[in-house]
DNA sequence: GTCGATTGTGTAACCGATTACACACAATAT
DNA sequence: ATATTGTGTGTAATCGGTTACACAATCGAC
């Protein structure tokens, strides 16, 4: 490997000339950068990014805290956000905490004596005071909004709107929402919108939770169905959960759409790959991973946020799912 | 941050003698090390890797690198990796390298300059010189063979035949093959699994080739299905191309299994949440993960490895998408 | 009693960058 | 003529560890 000091002796120059070229800093005449380019090329030079680590004291390098890298929102997300970083010349560790705080707090120890530069969180495991303490750029994505830490999601409330406004113009009857758990702020909200959506409306309606699982949506839709026959449509508060729920349709012997339609929320590629296809509220997932690593990149440069707290807008995926009253 | 020297000073003792405490090498009396200890704790101190990784020229980190993120094995197999390492103190960088050498070659070169320990890598786009010349630590993953560098896969021919037996028990009279790539090793050994299968069987069989992914999966399943409405059993390359023939099959108005019975291969979860659920031969993601993880640690660390090339034995799941001659 | 091996510890060089500081020189202002 | 400012560059300290080497002390062996 050369190191700095071979490029600044085949340049004819001292190291802290060859340094300031690196990183455009101070003055350089004209003379010195040409010599240095040529040298940087032919001994094909690149910086060793853990020396420079250990004096600027932060490493070119990102991590992402995701709750659960088997549900697939997740790897969709990781995918916008490393392909985002990459191209600013960061890489990205990927982090699953298997919603563990003490896995969750091992990372972002572990991490920190990397001098990681910063991290994008996807859950909301440890307490907002840690994230505090922290003293590390940081962006929340999707889950806490508190106004402490910059964030980026989706409008979640929005979003549901529009699913189940969707969902009723499709002319069902007896609605059921089968949500996240509300004490993630994303299903909370969610659940906030379909209330919103159906006040008023002349329309039975049922809320029941279940976690963001695909064997417990199962379960919870197959006992809530099982007690209620008359519900015709269903709004989830995922799409994993409403791949859960088409399960337990098709145990119960029902037919999706005929007898049931189901509207989900997230928009991930498994939502193609099902059958019946899944109607969906789309949160735009690659745009919200490269907003996050965009406001975390101007964060650790020191920069001013436009927004603190960015909402992506959804928009409604139409698949078969559903069927519109008209047909 | 407390440092090193922080707590020789403590414990009134030279930062050579911490500095071998913490790495287990050369003497030191149970009074250093208590008072060491102590120090440490009491000043709560953790080691800078940063610092350390410009010494030893090594960081505690691997990269992984997949072909597709998006692919739901990689995220099933990078989570057992990232669980293994973890254990080990490693963490792993997750490289996504959509198919490209170009990209592939880029995170190489990214995470060398960062000291990385070694790589596991399941991709098969840069050319085994290149792999060669790298003078890093690596682990061949599900992918390339070439008795080169180490390896560790299912043992694909195996887990075919296991697979084609099941379906040709289950009363099949024309079968279908609907692989991966051909080029991709796995995807070939499967095939000639399958083949070997049904040698001398008195079924008619064919073989078609698909890209691992869904959409075109069903596009070529449903020509084969509409050219040769005998077929009444398919073998495929992965879950996500049954997965994909299963949308095809629907698509054609025919039924799984009464109609068509699929066998797929992988046992990603993913499996089980499709309607009707998919029998599938499991490569045993998490062991495999596991034990890459292992090896690539042991050539780190210079130990001898037991066997240059693992197979983990594969094993059949059966679900809904076939069903036994006997019911 | 001297020798060599074993045990224990400290000093200082080193890993490969960044950067504060000093210094030199030219151009411009007073 | 002198002071000030702007350019351009090099020396050396620093980041926080690892480790080669030197040196002491202790111990059993001959």
């Amino acid at each position: 490997m050369t190191t700095i000091k071979d490029v600044a002796k085949h340049a004819g120059v001292s190291v802290a000339t060859v340094s300031r070229y690196l990183n455009k800093k101070g003055y350089i005449s004209e003379e010195a950068k040409k010599n240095i380019e040529t040298s940087i090329k032919q001994l094909n030079y690149r910086p060793n990014q853990v020396a420079r680590s250990l004096s600027t004291k932060r490493m070119q390098t990102i991590g992402l805290i995701v709750p659960d890298i088997m549900n697939p929102f997740f790897p969709e997300i990781a995918r916008a956000i490393e392909d985002t970083a990459l191209k600013e010349g960061y890489t990205v560790i990927l982090c699953n905490s298997d919603e563990q705080a003490h896995k969750e707090r091992q990372y972002i120890e572990t991490l920190k004596q990397k001098y990681i530069a910063g991290f994008i969180i996807a859950t909301n495991q440890l307490e907002r005071e840690y994230y505090a303490g922290l003293n590390v750029p940081l962006v929340l994505l999707d889950r806490i909004t508190d106004g402490k830490a910059p964030s980026v999601s989706s409008h979640n409330k929005n979003g549901a709107v529009l699913g189940t406004d969707y969902l009723v113009s499709c002319g069902v009857k007896e609605i059921a929402c089968i949500s996240g758990p509300q004490n993630v702020v994303p299903a909370y909200e969610r659940t906030q919108g379909f209330l919103k959506a159906v006040e008023g409306l002349n329309i039975k309606t049922h809320v029941v939770e279940s976690p963001f699982h695909f064997k417990e949506a199962e379960k919870t839709a197959f006992d809530l169905l099982s007690a209620h026959p008359g519900i015709d449509g269903i709004f989830a508060g995922s799409d994993v959960i409403a791949i859960g729920v088409q399960r337990a349709i098709h145990r119960l012997g029902l037919s999706v759409p005929d007898d049931i339609q189901i509207v989900g929320y997230d928009g991930i590629s498994l939502g193609e790959m099902v059958t019946p296809s899944l109607t969906t509220v789309d949160q735009n997932i690659y745009q919200l991973g490269e907003t996050a690593v965009k406001m975390l990149l101007k964060i650790i440069e020191g920069q001013e946020l436009d927004k603190e707290h960015v909402m992506i807008a959804p928009s409604l995926i139409v698949r078969d799912s559903t069927k519109e009253k008209s047909k």
